[in-house]
DNA sequence: TTAAATGCAAACGATTTGCAGGCGT
DNA sequence: ACGCCTGCAAATCGTTTGCATTTAA
């Protein structure tokens, strides 16, 4: 089992691009976020440990990592791009309206359902994005 | 049964705002619509019958149509805000990946268990946003 | 050597906002 | 009259792009 680091080395031969120190940082500390992050958020992070970067590479090389399939878009629906690791595990979201907690979720059956739906119209499901919004415990008063 | 439209004034009313030409206008066109529109189209089609209307007063004025819950907003993931009537009818939505062709779809099994994952986490659900991505049957090829 | 990548700043597209004048209530 | 509204343009915000210059392969 290789590790990310590599998977992305190869995707990125493959493609005839460059492995190149900016795109090794922002990988670098990407991998070491948990949850989601903005490019924004990431811009900084990496600026930390490479004070000449640019936030146009950091745009550039989260949808390269997208496109290796190492990160995946999320998108709350709040005018920004989120970006975190795409392990094999798929998972929805539940957002507290309030609070912002975000927890991952899964329940295989809804899953079946959605290839089910898809198919009664006739659609090839490729993909899909559950969100589910709501008030958490501590919030719910 | 009240309409849209006395519904409206209703909302306006009771938090004090005003009736004016231009959002009845505004709610007139966007009731004529099936589906959903963007902002942009909106303003397009409201032009036609109200040629100095502003940009801005059509975005101000879905905000309120949503606020009224006579509009929701829907959320493709394409960066444009779309609205649509919203009525009792809930729905979700199925999406061609290539072509852009959208429909409704609704099951009410997947309802009853998004219900059933917030409540395992101890959430309390208000809403919730499913869009599956895929091939329709044209564009299966 | 040479196509790709970088950093910068300017460009973008959707949406928001400040403001002076207008207009429902 | 009093505020809410309007249309306009300028401002924002996240993101993209053009370009001259490096740099990986």
């Amino acid at each position: 089992m290789q590790d990310a680091y590599t998977r992305f080395a190869e995707y990125v031969a493959t493609q005839r691009l460059k492995m190149t120190p900016q795109r090794r940082h922002i990988l670098e500390v990407f991998l070491g976020q948990n949850g989601h992050v903005t490019s924004e958020e990431l811009y900084e992070l990496v600026k930390k440990s490479y004070k000449t970067i640019g936030q146009a590479t950091v745009y550039r090389t989260l949808k390269l990592l997208s496109g290796s399939g190492l990160a995946k878009e999320v998108d709350f629906g709040d005018g920004v791009t989120r970006y975190e690791l795409h392990g094999q595990d798929h998972h929805d979201h539940l957002i507290c309206e309030r609070c912002g907690r975000n927890e991952e979720v899964l329940d295989e059956t809804i899953e079946k359902l959605q290839e089910e739906v898809a198919k009664r119209h006739g659609f090839t499901l490729t993909r899909h994005k559950m969100y589910l919004y709501g008030l958490c415990p501590d919030c719910r008063g």
